[in-house]
DNA sequence: GCCGTTTTCGGCCCGACTGTTTTCAGTCG
């Protein structure tokens, strides 16, 4: 069984665990880690990479060794020295290290002295008052323990951008009712506008820190306190999510925003730069022997290490600070600039409203275009289409047009992809619309082979103008389809077939990493939001984020053209 | 273990908070 790039980051992430128990040098732990990283963001299958002949040691924080072990793990399905090690140190310690309050020098102790080498182990040692004995621990940090067992054993939840803003409003509103503060805004992964966010980080300008803290705890929805200082305060919400509160003074806020929104893999790398050039960047500023020299806004932080600004979407270490060197920075696409939305249901199928109000909503929003792609016949639970209820639908949105100028309706349809790769209309359909999407909707689990030949094939139909929500993954519950991603982008971006970005918050697919990928082999691609109702048409914001984080530009991007332009672009038979 | 517009050896980001200490190690972001 072939492994994937996620199991095979797995295998160093659990390996960077167990060396860092044994006290290995840190700094190699952090080399495996980081490889962890590197493998993750990587868009091509390591394992085709190899099977290819591609030198993995040109990758990002990949040497001979690494690289080496890579080959391992591809060949053998193992890796021997995690093996190794997992003979003297057991591999299920590395769970123990991921728990709040456990790093590796208490899991260490917790292993040595108790012989706890699993989560069961510890919630018995801890229950029977075995763990508030140990040095260095205590009767808290034993309650702690068993809370973060019980969060542990619900399993870790990622949320939503959409749900993430939903929670972060109205708190943002509460902190800014108090007096004395300044700015209040939501950094971290929420900023950087990554697909899912695993909590929320609030920087507040202000002089009176303490008061903040005080006054943020005290908040209706906090559940509890794990955290609170002069500058900093953590708490988990009723909604189970975690937030972090900083405070920072006004001058500071640049540096504190820079620092916070992170990644943590690119403040590293540019704190890094910073370093060579006898320069301290910490949250409160950028510093010269001591003497602060930027710091009010983030332009001067990155204008300190002489770099030029670099949007938070790009700021997860993958290439961005070497474009930024070279003066190769993406302009990235903006909302602003998409002229029309397309992917659209009606209540014709599984939408909630009629084709009137979608294509009232569309032109309210200031769009030239949207396209109306209801199912076809294949996908029932959708109450797809028959061939024929598509054709008088067709004659609907003409007579439609004829009326309302301004915005032009465009005749589509979502055409299922069947299991063989058929098209789910006949040619004779298919020609008649002004714009063809396809999409995968059933037997997702086919092997790799089968369902990237599906998808090649279903390609071929010079017809197919757009593949739709690619891998067909749902976040947090289906997913992504098993394929060769890479000969699908390199066979799409020679026959011109463009690429979805599908808004929906449980889509966001094709993810950012494949994106980025994409781009580089020319591929072009749409921004659509899929929506079911009229409501849906606000979910393009989230597209739009995906795309900035996969470094599109809007000449990328066909649906920044105005309608003429848009529809020669496309792909034609 | 990785890396190089000062280096193929000698570096590798930085500060806040907690709990257990009696001056600080461990963890976290």
């Amino acid at each position: 069984m072939p492994k994937s790039n996620p199991e095979i980051a797995e295998l160093f992430d659990r390996l960077a665990d167990l060396l860092d128990v044994e006290d290995a040098n840190p700094f190699r732990v952090r080399a495996y880690r980081n490889a962890a990283r590197v493998i993750r963001g990587e868009s091509r299958s390591m394992t085709e990479l190899v099977e290819s002949g591609f030198d993995l040691d040109g990758l990002p924080g990949i040497g001979e060794g690494i690289a080496e072990k890579i080959h391992e793990i591809v060949d053998t399905g193992r890796l021997s020295q995690l093996d190794k090690i997992a003979k003297r140190t057991p591999l299920t310690l590395s769970d123990l290290i991921r728990l709040p309050g456990l790093g590796p020098k208490r899991v260490k102790t917790l292993y040595r002295q108790l012989n706890i080498r699993s989560a069961d182990d510890l919630r018995r040692a801890a229950r029977k008052h075995k763990i508030r004995e140990l040095p260095g621990f205590g009767e808290t940090l034993e309650h702690k323990i068993l809370d973060a067992l019980d969060r542990y054993a619900r399993g870790e939840h990622r949320w939503y951008l959409a749900e993430a803003e939903a929670i972060a409003a109205p708190l943002v509103n509460y902190l800014q009712k108090l007096d004395g503060v300044g700015k209040v805004t939501v950094a971290g992964s929420y900023r950087r506008r990554k697909e899912t966010v695993g909590d929320l980080d609030i920087l507040v300008t202000c002089r009176k820190g303490v008061r903040v803290a005080e006054y943020f705890v005290a908040y209706d929805e906090v559940e509890s306190v794990d955290s609170q200082g002069d500058t900093r305060a953590s708490v988990q919400l009723e909604s189970g999510i975690q937030v972090d509160l900083r405070v920072v003074p006004a001058a500071s806020y640049g540096a504190a925003l820079y620092y916070f929104t992170g990644s943590k893999a690119h403040n590293v790398a540019v704190r890094g730069i910073a370093v060579k050039r006898g320069l301290k960047i910490n949250e409160y500023g950028v510093f010269r022997d001591g003497e602060r020299i930027a710091g009010r806004s983030e332009k001067e932080v990155f204008a300190s290490v002489e770099l030029p600004y670099i949007e938070p979407e790009l700021r997860e270490d993958r290439g961005e600070i070497e474009a930024a060197r070279k003066g190769g920075l993406p302009e990235l696409v903006t909302i602003e600039a998409i002229r029309g939305d397309l992917h659209s249901h009606t209540n014709a199928t599984d939408g909630r409203e009629s084709l009137e109000s979608m294509a009232q909503a569309a032109r309210k929003r200031g769009y030239d275009y949207l396209a109306i792609t209801d199912h076809t016949r294949q996908v029932q639970v959708a109450h797809g289409q028959q061939p024929e209820d598509i054709e008088a639908q067709l004659d609907v949105i003409d007579e439609y047009n004829a009326r309302n100028p301004g915005l032009r309706l465009l005749k589509s349809a979502e055409v299922d992809i069947l299991e063989d790769g058929g098209l789910d209309l006949p040619d004779s359909i298919l020609r008649r619309l002004d714009l063809v999407l396809c999409a995968l909707h059933y037997r997702f689990e086919l092997d790799r082979k089968a369902q990237t030949r599906r998808l090649l094939k279903a390609m071929d139909n010079p017809h197919c103008q757009i593949l739709a929500h690619p891998l067909a993954r749902l976040i947090n519950e289906r997913e992504p389809l098993d394929i060769d991603l890479q000969r699908i982008l390199e066979h799409a971006a020679a026959a011109g077939c463009a690429m979805e970005i599908n808004g929906q918050p449980a889509r966001l697919d094709l993810p950012d990493v494949h994106v980025q990928y994409a781009r580089s082999l020319g591929v072009k691609f749409v921004l659509s939001t899929d929506a079911h109702s009229t409501g849906h048409l606000d979910y393009m914001r989230y597209a739009v984020d995906q795309a900035r984080r996969g470094w599109l530009q809007a000449g990328d991007v066909l649906n920044t053209r105005p309608l003429q332009d848009f529809l020669a672009a496309l792909r034609h038979v």
